[in-house]
RNA sequence: AGCGGGAUUGUGUAAAGGUAGCACAGCGGACUCUGACUCCGUAUGUGAGGGUUCGAAUCCUUCUCCCGCUGCCA
């Protein structure tokens, strides 16, 4: 059967590795490439599944590489986040981790040997006249250094790196071409000098290869096939290939560029995000309203429902904005298979069983999840004393309500009983302080005896003497434009709202065995995952996703 | 401005000259021990003009609009 490929890279790949293709009958090598300076979030999580996954359907492999070029920004502590996060997504890399900084001796080597050849010199330009002899459209740039000898280059970059001269003092440049449109082309720096201390070289190194050198040298150097990466460095392939075509390498990749993911209500630079975190207006990268992969592992996100995401976004070139309900979708498709079911009111109001004995408590059992007959039961003791949810009663019903009200329809408490609303008490200021129902002691389990049809909706319920007292965390989007990104300053798009706390809630007790990050459903509420803060006399929850529809008027 | 990309329904994404499909979102309904899920139904689309062709989202042409780059960042 024919390789059907799934979006263009696929149909590219597929095509480099047939007959006559770039890499013919070779194993499809991808890379992974993020720069230790952040948190990963949902926009990287695009690229990896991109990298992993292509690799994956061509039965490939892909390298883990920190790009770890520019001292100045890139920190150990974000190395093992990083790890840890793409291993929660499931993708493994075996024994394929580098770092780029592992390559810098061959890197330098490989511009020795640039300048050898007379494609690369030594230039003294300053930054403030690098930008003013750079040229414009029409003006090719000018580069009085570019005719420097050969030996002098060579003199002179040695004792770059040997930290004989101050910062910015020189620049090793590739000589291509100084009139190019593409001003990547107009004689690019290929070396800085840097004394910042690298968070693996210490302070071997004084001069670090930019990233255009040095990318694609990692890439040929491990063997890369596919160099996949987003669309703005589409104006940097030229130059890739320079490098490749013009350094002694092993192999020569292929450069392939995509859309990179945008999501409505999202921000996704790592420089705001980080903003965010330094000033306070999260609790940190994981805060549950932030995009990163620790924040929607706290928000209770599946690493499944993230991939599922990434696939059905699809790959493309065209700059796209994708509805954040498609990775809310995705949410409640897995934990609607996989999550276990518990009940927890919001808001809760006392309700009481007129004709239920006092003093009477029994036990009843209730199943974890009716999608999955492995999940089991679990029993949650009843008595004449509940709370439902606020909403599940109405004085005065509106039209199509189906839940309780006096001399309404029959409802079923879920697992437990039918049970008929005969009326309810109020304070003086007419709130609803007491719900009154009367139940149909037949119909245990939830089943009543002659098998008539319940019309009344299921309710769901927490046992008065036995439930627990938790406080909700419930999070909205961080952001109330759909797009704070296009903001002149993305603050000022912060949503107010974001985070609601909700004291007295009532949860059931079964739920004081929640773990950390245990995502579970509660009936008409939506899907919360139990906080890293939780305890059993404190819980915490996030609301991942609401339900769908509530009762609409 | 130059260089590089892009434009298919509200949002993404398919359709390599032959019925414009899928998913999410929307709307209407059925079902349900979650007003969820599921199921059924429904509205909305090829940026504009010209050309080639029996036939064009697809090929040619003119135009329009959008995005990225123009760091000693990645």
């Amino acid at each position: 059967m024919a390789f059907e490929p799934k979006n263009f890279i696929e149909a590219f790949v597929a095509e480099d590795i047939g007959p006559g293709g770039r890499f013919e009958g070779q194993t499809v090598h991808t890379r992974f490439p993020p720069e230790p300076n952040g948190y990963l979030h949902i926009g990287h999580c695009k690229a990896l599944c991109i990298d992993f996954g292509t690799a994956e359907r061509f039965g490939g492999i892909t390298n883990l590489r920190m790009d770890d070029t520019n001292p100045a920004k890139e920190d150990t502590e974000y190395v093992e986040a990083i790890q840890e996060d793409i291993k929660w997504l499931g993708f493994t890399w075996g024994d394929r981790f580098f770092y780029g900084s592992d390559y810098f001796d061959k890197t330098y080597e490989l511009a020795v040997s640039l300048i050898k050849k007379g494609l690369a010199y030594v230039c003294e330009l300053t930054p403030e006249q690098f930008r003013e002899y750079r040229g414009d459209t029409n003006t090719p740039a000018r580069s009085p250094w570019r005719d420097r000898p050969i030996e002098e280059n060579l003199d002179l970059f040695e004792r770059m790196k040997n930290g004989e001269f101050p910062e910015g003092k020189y620049t090793l440049r590739a000589k291509i071409d100084l009139a190019s449109g593409n001003f990547n082309m107009r004689d690019p720096v290929l070396y800085r000098i840097r004394y910042i201390e690298h968070h693996r070289q210490g302070t071997k190194w004084c001069i670090f290869p930019m990233y255009d050198f040095a990318h694609p040298i990692q890439d040929a150097l491990e063997g890369i096939t596919h160099s996949l990466c987003s669309l703005e460095y589409e104006d940097h392939r030229p130059l890739y290939d320079w490098v490749i075509n013009n350094v002694d390498v092993p192999s020569k990749p292929r450069q392939i560029e995509f859309a990179r993911l945008g999501i409505n209500y999202t921000v996704m630079s790592k420089r705001k995000l980080r903003k965010l975190v330094e000033e306070h207006y999260v609790s940190g990268w994981d805060d549950p309203r932030m995009p990163t992969l620790c924040g929607l592992r706290r928000r209770g996100y599946t690493p499944q429902s993230i991939r599922d995401f990434t696939d059905r976004i699809g790959v493309a070139k065209n700059p796209s904005t994708v509805d954040y309900s498609l990775l809310e979708s995705c949410l409640r498709d897995d934990l609607n298979l996989h999550a276990p079911r518990r009940m927890a009111v919001l808001h809760p109001v006392k309700c009481t069983i007129v004709n239920y004995p006092e003093g009477k408590t029994e036990t009843v059992e209730i199943e974890n999840n009716p999608n999955d007959e492995n999940a089991g039961t679990r029993a949650v003791s009843f008595s004449r004393n509940l709370y439902i949810e606020a909403e599940d009663f109405m004085a005065v019903p509106a039209p199509k309500y189906k839940r309780l009200f006096p001399d309404g329809p029959e409802c079923r408490l879920k697992g437990a009983y039918l049970v008929k609303c005969v009326g309810c008490n109020t304070d003086e200021n007419g709130s609803v302080t007491e719900v009154l129902l009367e139940y149909d002691p037949d119909s245990r389990g939830g089943d009543p005896a002659d098998g008539r049809k319940v019309k009344g909706a299921t309710i769901h319920w927490v046992d008065a003497n036995t439930c627990v007292d938790a406080e909700a965390r419930i999070y909205d989007y961080l952001f109330s434009d759909p797009e704070p990104d296009a903001a002149e300053d993305f603050l000022t798009c912060l949503n107010p709202d974001s985070l609601e706390i909700v004291n007295g809630i009532k949860v059931e007790k079964a739920l004081a065995d929640a773990k950390p990050t245990d995502s579970f459903q509660f009936l008409r509420l939506g899907y919360f995952a139990a906080d890293k803060d939780s305890t059993p006399e404190h819980l915490i929850f996030n609301r991942a996703v609401a339900l769908k529809d509530s009762f609409k008027k």
